[in-house]
This record gives C-alpha cells, structure tokens and sequence, in this order.
RNA sequence: GCGGAAGUCGUAUAGUGGCUAUUACCUCAGCCUUCCAAGCUGAUGACGACAGUUCGAUUCUGUUCUUCCGCUCCA
C-alpha cells in the first residue's frame, strides 16, 4: 500500500508550471484526456525512449526495430478481434447505474433455465448479428431481466461504444473507405513479420521491436497521463518454437522487470516500488500473461504488460489474408532427430506503456523537500531523475554577467553541446538558479567565478545532495559523460 | 457514461450584484549583490466559455467545456 499521500495534483502543476506537461489545446479550454508534452517533457520522453531502444535492439542481436504506419488496412482489425472485441453492446440500469454488456447481461438470466433459454439465446445472436440494438432492449424488457444490484429493470437504451477512431480515406464516404486508427501497435508487427524474417534473415528465437502511438476511444479517460486517448507504446514481440512460450514468458517477464528496476532501485528502507500482477482471467488470444505494476500516486497500477499470445495472430492473419505465416525451421530436434519443419511461430509479447512509464518517473523523482535551519525557513521541489533521463544534464551559470566570467561559461557550453543537452543562465542569484534547476532535474550545475580565472577550476554542484567541490574546468565534460555512461 | 465537488493572473489564494478585482510567489526590465529561494524600483498577467435575469453579472440561474473524487470499463 501507498503510504505516501497522493501527490498527483502536486505533479500535475508542476508539470504545466516548469514545462514538461500541459493540457492539450489549453487555450480552447482543452480536450478531455489529451496531454501535450513541453520543451523539457519531450526531452524527458525522448531519453526513455532511447534506453528502452537500447536496451531491447541494441543488446539483442536477434532483436530488431521497425515503425509501422498508423492506418492500416480494416481486415487487420476484423482478423486481430478488435471489431468484435472493442464495440460491445452495452445497456445501463437506471436505478443502480450499473452498465452490462448486453450478451453477458442475457447469458446471466439464461444460465438457469433450460429449453426456454437456448430460445432466447437463439434470439439473443440473431440480433447480434443484425445490430439490432431496439431488438436487444425488446429482448430484456420482455423477459423482465432485472439487474442483479437494483433489481429493477429500469434500463437505457442498448448502446454501442466502439472503442477504436474511424477516419475515412478516400473521396467517396463508402463503408470500404473507413479505417481505423490503431488500438494497438502489435498488429504493424504481426503483419510484417514475414517481411522483417526474410529481409533480415532472421532465425527463431527473433523479436521485432516498435515505439509507436495508439489510439483508444476510452469512455473514461483519467488520472493525467495514465489513460489518455491518444498515447505511445514501446513493444517487443518475440517469435519463438511453439513448446518453448512457457520459458520465453518467464524470461522475458524478469528482463522486463529488471529493466525498470535498473531506472528506478528501490529506495534503501522503502516498499518496491513495482510487483508482479498475474492474469487469471486471460484474454481470447492469451495462454498466460501478466502485468507490471508501478505503485502510482492513486495506487498500484500496470505500466507495461507481457503476453504470450500463442500463434493466435499470425493464425489469424493467415486465414484473413490467405497468406501463408509460417517459418521453416531448420534446427534438428532431438526427439525425432528431424528438422523441426514448417511451423507458425508463437509470440512472446512485452508491452510497456511510454506516457506511463514517464508518470512513474515523475513519480518516483518528485519530492518536496525540507531544508529548513534554525534560523530560516527554506523548501524545495527537486525532481531527482536517474541522469540518464534527465531532460537537462548540465547547467553553466556564471556567477555574474562582468567580468569575462560569461565569456568562459559559453566556452563550456560550446564544449558540451553537441553530447547532452546544457542550459546556460546568468540571471538572479546563484542559489536561485540551482533551485530552479533542482525543479527541472538538471544533475549537475557548474559555477564559473573569478577564481576560475586565475586556476581554470569551477564549482560543480551536485543536485541530489546540493553538495558542491571544486573541479577543473577541463573536466567538466568529462565527468558528466562519465556519469551518462555508467 | 452515471453520481458528487470544483473552475479567479504561470502557481497558490482573497473578495464583491456597481470605483482601476486582493495578496504572495513566479516571470520580465533596471539597480545593487554574489556560491543555495536576499534587497530596492518598476512592469506584464486572471474571474473557463456561451446564454438568461438585471439599469448593471466575476458574483444569481441555465447550458457547455475542463479537472478532481467515487462507480463503471480496461483486448
């Protein structure tokens, strides 16, 4: 448990205030759970991306990256079960505002009745299938089903909430023309997976990577960035010989989880920050699958998600596409001391949430903290980032404008520019300056003064301890890189 | 989508059916100072939006938008 109070309202200001989070089309008077990230959001958005990047391309071999567009072809959605899946009937009780899925609402009522149920069964698929929503309400008002909190059958009307945003291509506004946006990146992959395999000359075990944004028409979008409309993930599927899922799951459940632990330890004293949640109740194309949850400021929550979904989709693309989504594997099994032959890989997915997994850094490196003496009272917002995602790694500040002291600091900036990024001040005093920097994250802040004239050494201070010491002015590149790389 | 609550400068706040809408921090300009939010002078900036009632609405009413809390949903 959270012990911890909730202090997303807290992030939430700071985010619009220091530019890292805004509303979208604030000046409109935004729309509803859609973010847009600011100068130092993206930064910080960017640098995640990378070390996800890095760490499932660039250390696997047999790992690759691909981006795949955001339309795609309708079939892909009918073949994936999202039309299905995603538009379900729904109907809402008016007295206990519960809201039902239709087809469960009607299995319910039926389960203890015999003949007189497979007839309203019979009825209830016909209807189904003709969309025939007044049918559905007829179906349920008819019988008297009643909801199981109120009791009543006071209900809405049958309505459809398809979760997936259509568009339309082309001139002529026909059914043929309308496409989806994707709800998942995962399908961009299936589908080119014989592409990728051929081109790449790959051999299974192999993964294929993507960063890439999804779109879901949530009823109920919340908690900031949690649940937005629009928003980015950054997903591996790993194709593999059906048999061995079980230990690729396994395997790829503590890569994963390693991964954010590496960003995030856990605090010396503190709870993890981030468990396991496995599903029982599994998905149509699932044969075990689990979350990682992060604990959130509104409690524990899934930030990214790992899947073995069997040969479900590549099985399904097949049948849709009529092409054929198998591999020849050449690798002798020991038990009939045979090649293995043609088979349709299974598919070990991990699937993290980008904007999620910037809620949960914010999370984790926002903190308030007393620096009150004796004699004065003094706080401080410091946003304690891991260097490698800080949006800012480096800030010169000359301790004031005269005396050539300027001159110097931009000669730095000039040195360390073109490896991270640096930010350069000279306004206000210099503790304001250093606080300002503690609320972006900035690691490192170095001094230019009028000793460094006389010596070529400036301070450097240190944000997580507010620690300063004196070093040479020449290593001061160095030591930032130094600390990016370790 | 349902129920509840709330929207005042960038942030946090005060207040009002009627005078130039309060204060602090922040931001900007200048002076002074120079190693952890110093000081002085000045400046920018807000009643979420649209209607209605009214001589007059930021204030009352309605609608709408957005946010928060709880339900619901979560492939």
């Amino acid at each position: 448990m959270a012990t911890e109070q909730n202090n997303l309202p807290a992030i939430i200001a700071h985010c619009k205030e220091y530019g890292f989070i805004f509303p979208s089309s604030e000046v409109y008077d935004g729309l509803s759970a859609v973010y847009d990230y600011g100068q130092w959001g993206v930064e910080l958005k960017k640098n995640i991306k990378d070390l996800w990047w890095k760490s499932m391309v660039y250390m696997n071999e047999n790992i690759v990256g691909i981006d795949s567009a955001i339309f795609m072809h309708p079939t892909i959605w009918k073949a994936s079960g999202h039309v299905d899946n995603f538009s379900d009937p729904m109907i809402d009780n008016l007295d206990s505002k519960k809201r039902y899925r239709v087809d469960h609402l009607i299995e319910g009522f039926v389960e203890e009745m015999s003949e007189k149920g497979k007839e309203i069964l019979a009825k209830m698929d016909a209807l189904l299938a003709a969309d025939d929503f007044a049918g559905l309400k007829q179906l349920i008002v008819d019988n008297q089903m009643k909801c199981a909190v109120s009791g009543t059958c006071n209900w809405t009307d049958v309505r459809q909430f398809n979760l997936m945003f259509s568009t339309q291509v082309g001139s002529v506004a026909e059914e043929s023309d309308t496409i989806y946006l994707r709800p998942e990146t995962a399908q961009g992959i299936f589908v080119n997976f014989l592409n990728v395999q051929k081109t790449g000359r790959m051999k299974i075990p192999f993964g294929i990577a993507q960063i890439g944004k999804a779109f879901r028409n949530e009823i109920v979008a919340r908690g900031f960035i949690f649940r937005m409309r629009e928003f980015e993930q950054m997903e591996m599927q790993f194709f593999v010989r059906p048999g061995t899922q079980k230990e690729w799951y396994e395997h790829w459940k503590n890569v994963r989880m390693n991964w954010h632990l590496s960003l995030f330890p856990p605090l010396e004293g503190r709870e993890a920050k981030y468990r396991f949640h496995d599903h029982v109740k599994l998905a149509h194309y699932a044969d075990a699958a689990c979350d990682i949850e992060f604990d959130f400021p509104m409690g524990f929550k899934e930030l990214e998600g790992i899947h073995s979904r069997t040969d479900f989709d590549l099985t399904q693309h097949q049948l849709y596409s009529k092409k054929k989504m198998q591999y020849f594997d050449n690798d002798i099994d020991e038990a009939t001391g045979k090649p293995y032959g043609n088979y349709i890989p299974y598919v070990v997915e991990t699937s993290v949430g980008l904007d999620r997994t910037i809620l949960s850094a914010l999370a984790h490196a926002y903190q308030e903290e007393d620096l009150s003496t004796p004699e004065k009272q003094d706080s401080r917002v410091v946003l304690k980032f891991p260097i490698k995602i800080a949006p800012i790694k480096l800030a010169v500040l000359p301790l004031m404008k005269k005396d050539g002291l300027a001159e110097i600091a931009k000669d730095l900036m000039n040195e360390c520019r073109d490896s991270f990024l640096c930010f350069y001040e000279e306004k206000d005093s210099i503790g304001k300056r250093y606080r300002r920097m503690d609320a972006l994250g900035t690691p490192f802040c170095v001094t230019v003064d009028h000793q460094t004239k006389e010596d070529g050494t400036v301070t450097i201070r240190y944000r997580d301890s507010m620690e300063q010491e004196r070093v040479l002015l020449s290593d001061v590149k160095g030591i930032v890189l130094n600390a990016l790389h370790k």
